[in-house]
DNA sequence: GCATTAACCACAG
DNA sequence: CTGTGGTTAATGC
């Protein structure tokens, strides 16, 4: 049951807590692998655990009034339903593994102990849940005053730096879900798409995505 | 008015 | 699932 103290991709909180306490959390955590598809977290339903992404890509969305809106795209290691498990008694979102995931459910009360006794494994919670704050009120202001290329261009760069960490990628998303992310409607991902590669600012491939000029796509997220 | 932007629809690969 | 063309509505010179 140490398998937490043994774990190499543990959260930058749970590097704080010594073996006896990952002893615990290791008695309270369960390790689920799922594949591309697989739904991880479902919205409305009762959410009694702590999500972790260990390793993998994992989509967060909502069912909003009028259609699907996909909040972020998150890459292991980080927790997902920190909040949703805190601050309401049902899921608030759903998660869905958009590639080969492993996850770790860990227990709300165990999470709670251990935030209670120590410092600095909250004090790195509070770290995370803070960035990702931040990213949302970005991500809302770009959503809803930027036009199509520029949140197309915002998406690119995310996935490029954030995700992937290389000008060469494969998009994990069709085209109707890159709309869902960006608040736009899959025949303008679409256009756009073939608009930066006509202008060679990246090159397309099916899902297959090069950026040629970097500059050139980030002039286009800063203004719009 | 005229141009721009983007959604919606339809249809073809 | 994608790409494209036509149409339409909103918005801003």
């Amino acid at each position: 049951m140490d398998f937490c103290y043994y774990c190499i991709k543990k959260s930058k909180a749970t590097g704080k807590l010594d073996q006896k306490e990952l002893k615990v959390l290791g008695q309270n955590c369960n390790q689920v692998l799922f594949n591309k598809g697989d739904k991880i977290m479902i919205q409305d339903t009762l959410s009694y655990n702590i999500v972790f992404v260990k390793e993998g890509l994992v989509k967060v969305h909502v069912m909003g009034p009028e259609k699907e809106q996909i909040l972020k795209i998150v890459k292991g290691p980080s927790y997902l339903g920190i909040p949703t498990t805190i601050g309401a008694k049902i899921n608030e979102y759903s998660a869905t593994a958009i590639s080969k995931t492993n996850v770790c459910f860990i227990g709300f009360e165990v999470f709670k102990e251990i935030i209670k006794n120590n410092g600095e494994f909250a004090y790195e919670i509070i770290v995370e849940l803070c960035r990702s704050e931040l990213y949302h009120f970005k991500k809302c202001i770009n959503q809803v005053q930027k036009q199509g290329p520029g949140k197309i261009a915002e998406a690119l760069l995310y996935f490029s730096e954030e995700i992937f960490n290389t000008q060469k990628f494969k998009l994990p998303l069709t085209r109707n879900e890159l709309g869902d992310l960006t608040c736009t409607s899959r025949e303008t991902v679409s256009r756009i798409l073939s608009d930066f590669s006509n202008s060679n600012i990246i090159k397309v491939n099916k899902n297959k995505i090069s950026i040629l000029d970097k500059n050139q796509l980030e002039k286009i997220s800063k203004t719009g």
